[in-house]
DNA sequence: ATGAAAGCGCTAACAC
DNA sequence: GTGTTAGCGCTTTCAT
């Protein structure tokens, strides 16, 4: 069944089809109506693949992100699902699993299914696939992790500002101690999370102590396999903060294994602010990150790029989101004697 | 850039070009050679929607999922990309946000978009969408809900099983006033859920109240309307079932925001056991889907009929997947003073 | 082992 | 307002 078929059975050309399926102004009302009929009785279903090879454009976005297993993702996910819908695009889901050639070969497989742009939340800062989508031609939008010296389109949140902020509030409530779980970045640089973390240190005057700087995947589980490990090599800490909310639940797991209590043995702040996150026990002191928000602008500023190709490459526009620390039962007040 | 120009630059045909491409014996060695040198200097990428007009095939799979804020379904698309990743296939994926037009349109799309088959959790029993699916002559699974009165392939979890198996053991535990939240499903007939919930009732000879019955979107909030309605409304009940945690969360919500404890107040289990669940207080207890399986083998399932068209249409299978309950702390045993 | 040519289903100039 | 035709980038039969 296709086009031609339907331009048999109403008796006019194909062209005329591909009008009043295009909605052309130029089709005689009748004919359009007598044409529509057809359709309607055959339950014909254009093939969008000819006419993507035709038009040269597919109506369809590509998006990857490292692991769909934890819920920030899905929740950026469902900001640009939302948007993408509204303007009748189509979604290619991929997962690099924190995986470079796994990043590498989804953005080669959606180059060559010819998506009409990419939001990539890539690995690493300055990863080999932000290099690829660099020189391939396709419209793209990094999010989540700002890249390093590059110039590119992004909306981003200042993952420094955030562990900034949450340093900054453990050190105002007393803690001297404080240990850090940020993501694992391949990259050569520290990772802006333990930046920002090691900023806030270095304006109160506090040492940065190594052993309490640990990088691994997010996940429950290295979350709580961190604070094990520090227990068990004797590291003496009050508080940690950890890059994403998931890692804290781990944290959280780890303390009720070995007894400690939260916020009374250690103090706690997670980052994302999962919309669980305010349902553990105690509820987790985290630092909000618009993810619906995050997602539907990415996906809007893509499109923009999408829209009007012709547009001066050079450019880019980067925006960063607002954060904003949400004080809930994970963080106590250390006094001195402690 | 295409395999025209390719072929161009290494100075044979473009079907020389495609035939290395696509790893055809027939080849020189050393045009081989030659040609990927070309392929690799500059960076070509083959055309995916033109080999896909060619070859009626794009080695893509559509997935429609009533809503992917629901972790429940994102660990079900997680062994949905897995299976499909290995098999070199894309995922397009499609919210239809319990909306049934949304869910129409989304299929029409991918139809449209040529996927090669459809991975659908239906918004409703007997939904207009799965009738759409079923005319639409691509191969596709059914997960999740189970069908009444329909012939699809699919992979389920039986609902009125779980709901049975957690009324039993709360009956079990002296409770006698069980309310039931399940998902609202258009439907004539009361869902699965409920089903099972009251077979459970009838084979212990305790009366159905109605009232003790509710339907809506699983989501959180919806959890706690539900418990705060029941409690405004005088509704006497010491327990209650919900077909997804997300649910029981939204009940702990309500149980907290009224002054009723869990468990001693409110026994409650959930269903699905999402890797949240257990980090509430007190952990639920809740009834475990085999969520990653079920994605998994349902890709699984699809692919085999993706692969062989041939296959005689009319048969059909159904898997339906163990589920286990979980005693965690949310349950407790009434006494007959209480 | 390689090339020429037809055709996948559609759109859009162009002609009428 | 409508039809004819070329062509999007690829694969594949057929000939050589």
């Amino acid at each position: 069944m296709d086009i031609t078929h339907i331009a048999k059975l109403s008796g006019v050309s194909k062209s005329t089809v591909s009008r009043v399926l295009n909605n052309s102004k130029k089709v005689n009302i009748n004919t359009r109506k007598k044409v529509l009929k057809v359709v309607e009785d055959t339950g014909y279903i254009p093939n969008n693949i000819a006419r993507s090879l035709k038009l040269k454009k597919t109506k369809t976005i590509g998006v990857i992100f490292p692991d769909i297993g934890n819920p920030f993702y899905f929740e950026v996910l469902r900001g640009i699902e939302k948007k993408l819908y509204e303007e009748d695009f189509n979604i290619m889901l991929c997962t690099s699993d924190y995986d470079d050639n796994k990043e590498l070969t989804n953005i080669s497989l959606l180059a060559s299914k010819k998506v009409d742009g990419i939001i990539a939340a890539p690995n690493y800062e300055n990863s080999r696939g932000v290099a690829l989508l660099q020189k391939l031609d396709i419209p793209f939008i990094l999010t989540d992790l700002p890249q390093d010296n590059l110039k590119t389109n992004g909306i981003f949140v200042d993952h420094s500002k955030c562990s900034c902020t949450a340093t900054d509030y453990l050190i105002e409530n007393g803690h001297r101690r404080i240990a850090v779980i940020s993501a694992k970045r391949n990259a050569d640089t520290t990772s802006k999370f333990v930046q920002g973390y090691m900023r806030s240190l270095s304006e109160h005057g506090i040492q940065v102590d190594n052993s309490l700087i640990v990088e691994c995947y997010p996940n429950i589980y290295n979350g709580y396999l961190t604070i094990k490990e520090l227990i068990s090599n004797k590291i003496d800490f009050s508080a940690v903060i950890t890059i994403c909310d998931l890692l804290a639940i781990g944290v959280y797991k780890a303390a009720r294994r070995f007894g400690l209590k939260i916020p009374e043995d250690i103090s706690i702040i997670g980052n994302d602010n999962i919309p669980l996150s305010k349902f553990l026990t105690p509820p987790l002191t985290t630092i909000h990150q618009p993810k619906i928000l995050l997602g539907y602008k990415s996906a809007e500023l893509l499109l923009r790029y999408v829209k009007n190709k012709d547009k001066p490459k050079k450019s880019h526009s980067t925006v960063t989101l607002d954060i904003k620390l949400i004080k809930r039962g994970s963080v106590r007040r250390k006094d001195d004697k402690d």
